[in-house]
DNA sequence: AGTTTCCTTTAGGGTAGCCTAAATGTCAAG
DNA sequence: CTTGACATTTAGGCTACCCTAAAGGAAACT
């Protein structure tokens, strides 16, 4: 069996995600994944034709790609150590939210396993990263994202950030400044009319905002059962 | 000017090593980088010779490798994350002292400017790595070894570990066993005549070794003015 | 069906870093 | 000063990954 280079990594990792918006089943267009990988779509179509030959994709041409079995154990592998890597960063060095995936993405490919076991265990076998996102377990078992669309919040009901997506670097990295992070308190307040904006209490500061750009944060109403650690300030 | 690659950053690093051990001059036969970095000699001399044009080296057929200023800043700076991660890594995660190493290696490689930062300052801004190696500060300045030779310490006086020489693996791993730390307190008790083994009390535990092993541990005679941070335990 | 448009793939090249085999330089000992 | 031992370099090749330019398929509109 051939070598699971970084290269392979990146590109069973962006494969897993890009299987998961559910557009044409799980099958990804070679296109995308060139997108996301910001390389060209003959680069693609080569490494998914050697992806094929070492049994970790599913391929036929011009349909796509699919993961293998073995192929999505090793994306799992990846997120868990990406996400975990994440947490790490976020807890205990106090790197920003808005920062914690870039810096992760050179660590995810270093990572032995006796190494991401003492992680592990030194973050409390953690289910979730600092985004909200669920760690996949060793076996690759992975539970969910949690809560739902800010938007979607009734009125005046007191609620607890469970996710931010970390999609859109610049977004995001707004959405941290107006401290719409995971285990920060909201209560939406005002919806207006003709999809304009939100009106929500973030923590005790109120602010208005975008109903798309609220889309990307998720939340549960307020059950103090499960505070989540988000130790630290940013940078 | 050419990209620093992983590669180029573990030759300058491995020349700066070879280039303290003072043989001729500070000029490192091509051999010996061969042999540290376990790649044939042609390949070595082709790197060196991309080095020299990237200005990292000085460099003459058939005369050893010199590294250069900017070839020694690049050095040290991996360097400073090599020990930087150790410390990192054995103090917060609890990795065992003789596989710090083998971590860092890979670690070292992948660490922003802003990471670095905040890993220094996590750690208080150490000078010393976790086997007593000093840690080149940021502008490239360098702290000495301390202490004496174990077998060079007066008998009957009570002292601390300084250092421990991380070059042979299994012999450090062997030293790790023994006890024999930084941090721990030793007594040299004994000196048996011709070069035989030397009885030494470590903690509370007393142990005969040989003095050529004994040679890799350094110790300073027990002013607990310096009680450096050597928590939790191995894996 | 014909044609346009938009993927996607094939063809042909490039760089980085490694290798082995063969040639060449250095140095010391006869 | 020659020769043998050893270190080093040159020559030629391989793999991994990326690129651009050009060819080939699919799907949608007329």
């Amino acid at each position: 069996m051939a070598t699971v280079t970084h290269a392979v990594e990146d590109y069973l990792k962006v494969i897993w995600k890009l299987s998961h918006r559910g557009r044409k089943g799980d099958r990804v267009p070679v296109g995308d994944i060139a997108v996301h990988l910001r390389v060209s779509a003959p680069s693609v179509t080569g490494m998914v034709q050697k992806l094929q030959t070492m049994g970790l994709v599913h391929y036929a041409r011009y349909d796509g790609v699919r993961l293998s079995a073995k192929g999505r154990k090793i994306a799992l592998e990846i997120v868990r150590h990406h996400r975990l890597w994440e947490l790490y960063l976020h807890t205990r060095l106090g790197v920003p939210l808005d920062r914690v995936d870039v810096e992760a993405e050179r660590l995810e490919h270093v990572l032995s396993d006796d190494m991401e076991e003492l992680l592990a265990r030194a973050l409390g076998d953690p289910t979730h990263d600092p985004h909200g996102d669920p760690i996949p377990t060793k076996a690759g078992a992975m539970g969910m994202v949690r809560g739902e669309p800010l938007p979607a919040l009734a009125l005046a009901t007191p609620a607890v950030v469970t996710h931010v997506s970390d999609r859109q670097a610049e977004k995001l990295h707004y959405l941290v400044t107006l401290g719409l992070v995971p285990g920060a308190r909201v209560v939406l307040l005002q919806r207006a009319p003709f999809g304009g904006p939100l009106t929500v209490r973030i923590g005790r500061k109120r602010c208005a905002i975008d109903p798309d750009l609220a889309g990307l944060v998720r939340v549960s109403a307020d059950s103090p059962a499960k505070p989540r650690p988000n130790r630290r300030r940013g940078l």
